[in-house]
Order: structure tokens, then C-alpha cells, then sequence
DNA sequence: CAAATATATGAATATCTGCTCATATATTCA
DNA sequence: TGAATATATGAGCAGATATTCATATATTTG
């Protein structure tokens, strides 16, 4: 990065606009940590996924057949959900069913679908 | 993708949540519009983009200095943000001021936030 | 008009990510 | 116990992505 290519650099153009910048500004880790929690939501089988899950809890098996996407890929993608606490797991014999985390997700996923259909 | 591996591809094993599945699942080019809108939100640096707009607007130097990022790194994450309609631009002489399209934003972000204090 | 400044963008690169394939683990059932 | 079934996971590869660098465009100012 080149740091002093401008003169904005040193003396910041709008001192009080970047103040109240500063006042929401996300600290430390939490940018890299919001970011992954979004990014999530950032894949088209993940969010198909929290799609299905919505309103019922499915299996691994069930979904994978549903979306039309191998087991393999669907346990991998799940895991990422896991990791990110979008999803819980729960276990039955040899069948593991999964839901929804809590109610934030379903939210975060309609109000991203209300923001598409907005524009 | 191997879709004969088990019996689960051809008979679902439980037919009656995947029918409650399929009713929430999203459609066609929906996942995938869906999945960029979250990836807008989906990196550090954007994300701190957002957060330093959520009270107020900024000019891309600005931007630039307070998250010491190059400028022409802050261009480049703005366009995808412009792109995918989470921010919006005004043009006053040689300065460009960038703020949050509209509500939506920062209700996504926060939610996001919340989810992540909630665990 | 020429120099300076604010922003935008194309190309190149290093890193990350999602899938497949092969295989491991765990559970049921004969 | 051994075969079948449901799920998880590591390695590897192909495609996506964030940044840098060089440069272009647009606007102001001297």
C-alpha cells in the first residue's frame, strides 16, 4: 500500500464525518469474524440450505438429495455452517438432523431476501 | 457427484419434511443472487466500509485513511458494494461521498453483530 | 492550458474456496 | 460378527477473489 500518494493521508479530508466514523467502526477481530459469518451465507448451496431448513429440520441424506448436490459436498457445507453456529446438529441412530441455530438466522436470510427484492 | 450411492437419492427417507422443505426452498437464480448479496459482506474490509457508514458519509480518501487501506483497494471493494446495491454514491466535484443504500444495510449488519455476541 | 488531486479500473498474482474422490467412522440389522 | 447404511473428513484441483501496480478519467486551481 502506498500510504502518501495523497494529501488525504496525513490530514484526513472531513475530520468530523471521520470522527463519527470512528464511533461505529467495528474493532479489532470482529470485522474478520462478522465477515465470516456473513461469508456463510455467501455460497449458493449454503444458502439453499438455510433455505430448506427454515420451517422443518431435514438429514444429510435428505438434503443432499434435495439440492441435487453429493453427500460429500452437503457434509462439508454443513460443517461450515456448524463452525459459524448457523446450524445445530442433532443425532438419531445413524441419521443426523439439522436445524436452524436460532432465530437470527432465519431473520439474517430474509431481510437479505426482502434486500433483493427491493432493488 | 455420485447420485446412485445410496437409497436416500431415489426415496427420500422422510418424504413429509421434504415437503415442507421444498416450500421455503429458494428458486431458480434466487440462491445465487442471494449468496452475492451476503458476500457483498462477506470480507474485513468491506465490512469495516459498512461499519464506518453507518452514521454518516464518507468520501473514499477518507475511507482510505481511516481504515488504512490503499485507495485503490477502497475502489474496488466500493464498486462490489456499489454492485450489489449496499451502498450509494453522490458526486460533489472531485470528491465522491459513499453511504449505506438504505435501511436494510444496517439492520443486516447488525443482526450479524447480535449473532455473533450470542455465542 | 498545465499541474495537482480524487477516484476508477485493467492486469497480474497470491490466496482462498467448493467440489470430487477416496476413505474413515459410527450405527443398525441380519 | 459381518454387511449395509448414514455421515464425516483429508487431499487435491479448478475456479473465484482481494490486493497491488500502473494508468486512466475527471475536476479544480494556478
Amino acid at each position: 500500500m502506498q500510504l502518501k500518494e495523497s494529501a488525504c493521508e496525513e490530514n484526513f479530508i472531513h475530520e468530523a464525518k471521520v470522527a463519527e466514523a470512528r464511533k461505529t467502526l467495528v474493532q479489532g477481530d470482529d470485522g474478520e469474524e462478522l465477515a465470516r459469518t456473513f461469508g456463510a451465507l455467501a455460497d449458493p448451496t449454503r444458502v439453499r440450505i438455510i433455505s430448506a431448513l427454515l420451517e422443518t429440520e431435514l438429514c444429510v441424506c435428505d438434503i443432499s438429495a434435495l439440492l441435487k448436490v453429493s453427500q460429500s459436498a452437503i457434509s462439508h457445507q454443513l460443517r461450515q455452517l456448524r463452525d459459524m453456529r448457523l446450524v445445530r446438529s442433532r443425532k438419531e441412530g445413524r441419521i443426523v438432523y439439522y436445524t436452524l441455530d436460532d432465530e437470527h438466522i432465519s431473520e439474517l436470510f430474509l431481510l437479505g431476501s426482502e434486500h433483493l427484492r427491493h432493488k
